[in-house]
RNA sequence: GGCGCCGUCGCCAAGUGGCUAAGGCCGAGGUCUGCAAAACCUCUAUCGGCGGUUCGAAUCCGCCCGGCGCCUCCA
């Protein structure tokens, strides 16, 4: 079986087919660079790393472009606002970002251009439109004209005329029509700015993203990535001087995925309900907000909620438990030893499993239950051989394919005690545990232990529970975790 | 107002025409254990409501109820 997708342009699951046989060419719209990053971006950027990991493992040579927005509204205001120069805004930002997503193990994509950088391809595009007659200039800044495109609205499943007739234009404004959109602006004093034909101003959103993955990927592209909220206008218009430019579609499958909300209300700065990563991250560990995000088809709307990521802390636990036992139980399981080839890994029939969720238009809620189960088989496996010492060939087979599906799903790249003591140091934190209190009690109970003396034992765990603490008395003696 | 999405077990969440409606959390019982914990085993839904199409629908159509998104910057 192989890749489908689906496609915002057809509104359908597609088969997905790369216009050049074993390549990929994927632009996603990465983020304007003037706060700190929410969990919304968070989702997104996950989303597409996953995308992007999923089609090297099918073998596809991708080519992964994920921009930078440097230059905008948004910065301006905030430098202003901090009374720094707005490469001051861009640059702290983007290394926050970097913090960030490194926290979350996201894979690097091969180019992350910045917008500033590439401000006379947009130009020579905005030059392009207007001798097509695509677009006109008007004292200083260049619109594009909706009118001279008539597919415009495809994407969106939007005509021109019911827009129009909700269309405003903006004092100060020279639109000749109310729905065409700024390709260049005129550059107020002390903003920042770059020579035109139309003089000093700076580009428009839409074109960055045009002129950036034209450069990189060509006239024409596989695969198009960004939140559902870019689809109108964003994607809409970059469809349009893309197509204007080259007179051919620039992108052949659109992906888009889902909101984060809170509270079923989507998670934006306007309604001040959103969380940052780094907020987040002070109290999770960054692969449970991966697990949670990735447990949740990536179109549909996730709400965000603690609770919620306590239940993927859990499951993330039971994975890493498992490792931790297998490892001590069987050595270091090298992922290697049954990945030498990719079609060595490829024909494993649980990974098999993987792939035919993954292909259904990257279903990683059912790759994640497949897991699951396969975590359950290989537990009682473990346990099984273990007693009857058995053979134990098969089950490291078995767990190291595991383990390479987790971090296909881009978790699982820690050993498991880091990931344990992580775990731990942010729970100590948040609940304020003492931990020299606890080892005392835990040495206390152990005393009471050897002379069997259980009642005071007990004593000293019922002190633990109320702690938040649970014990585990195994082989090598007790071993402590928060609840 | 225009366009679109969603409503599946106590909670989260797959499934969109046909095997017993995945998986996780929580809960109950059990194996193991000094007792626990972990792990494993067993148990727990007929799919918002009504009507229709069909041999057959959670899955298609219609209406209703409830929730949300885009239409302005937004992942």
């Amino acid at each position: 079986m192989s890749l489908r997708l689906y496609n915002t342009l057809t509104g359908q699951k597609e088969e997905f087919t790369p216009l050049e046989a074993g390549k990929v060419g994927m632009y996603v719209c990465g983020v304007t660079v003037y706060d700190y990053c929410h969990v919304g971006h968070a989702r997104a950027t996950i989303v597409f790393d996953t995308v992007y990991r999923y089609l090297q493992h099918l073998g596809y040579q991708v080519n992964y472009v994920r921009n930078f927005t440097d230059i905008d509204d948004k910065i301006i205001n905030r430098a202003n606002e901090e009374k720094i120069g707005w490469q001051d805004v861009t640059k702290k930002y983007i290394e926050a970002f970097y913090e960030d997503m490194g926290q979350l193990n996201i894979a690097i994509p091969n180019v992350e251009p910045k917008a500033t950088d590439h401000i006379d391809g947009m130009l020579k595009m905005v030059s392009a439109l207007i001798e097509h007659g695509k677009a006109y200039e008007a004292e200083g800044d260049v619109y594009f004209s909706i009118k001279n495109f008539p597919e415009y609205g495809k994407l969106s499943g939007r005509n021109i005329e019911d827009m129009m007739a909700g269309a405003r234009v903006e004092p100060g404004e020279h639109k000749r029509d109310p729905m065409d959109f700024a390709l260049w602006k005129k550059s107020k004093p002390g903003e920042p700015s770059w020579d035109s034909p139309w003089g000093p101003g700076r580009p428009g959103w839409h074109i960055e993203c045009s002129a950036m993955g034209r450069h990189f990927l060509g006239e024409r592209f596989d695969i198009h990535g960004g939140g559902k909220d870019l689809v109108f206008p964003h994607h809409e218009n970059e469809i349009a001087q893309s197509q204007g430019c080259s007179g051919t579609p620039p992108v052949k499958y659109w992906l888009h995925n889902g909101f984060v909300n809170i509270n079923e209300e989507k998670m934006s700065k306007s309604l001040d309900n959103f969380f940052t990563i780094r907020d987040i991250l002070k109290r999770y560990h960054p692969e449970v907000l991966r697990l949670f995000l990735l447990s949740h088809h990536y179109r549909g709307p996730i709400d965000f909620a603690d609770q919620y990521l306590n239940d993927a802390e859990k499951t993330l636990d039971r994975f890493y438990e498992f490792f931790a036992a297998a490892q001590e139980k069987r050595g270091e399981l090298k992922v290697e030893s049954v990945t030498d080839a990719n079609e060595g890994i490829r024909s494993q029939p649980f990974i098999q499993k993987i792939e035919e969720a993954m292909n259904d238009d990257f279903n990683t809620a059912v790759a994640l239950a497949h897991m699951n189960e396969e975590l359950r088989h290989l537990n009682k496996a473990m346990t099984h051989l273990q007693r009857k010492n058995g053979d134990w060939a098969g089950f490291d087979t078995a767990a190291a394919t595991l383990k390479y599906a987790c971090q296909l799903l881009g978790f699982l790249y820690h050993e498991p005690k880091d990931y344990k003591a992580r775990v731990l140091a942010s729970k100590k934190e948040t609940l304020g545990l003492d931990v020299a209190q606890i080892e005392t009690l835990i040495a206390q109970r152990q005393a009471a232990r050897e002379t069997k003396d259980w009642a005071k034992a007990d004593e000293c765990r019922d002190a633990l529970t109320a702690l938040g603490v649970v014990l585990e008395d195994n082989a090598e003696g007790t071993v402590w975790k928060v609840k």
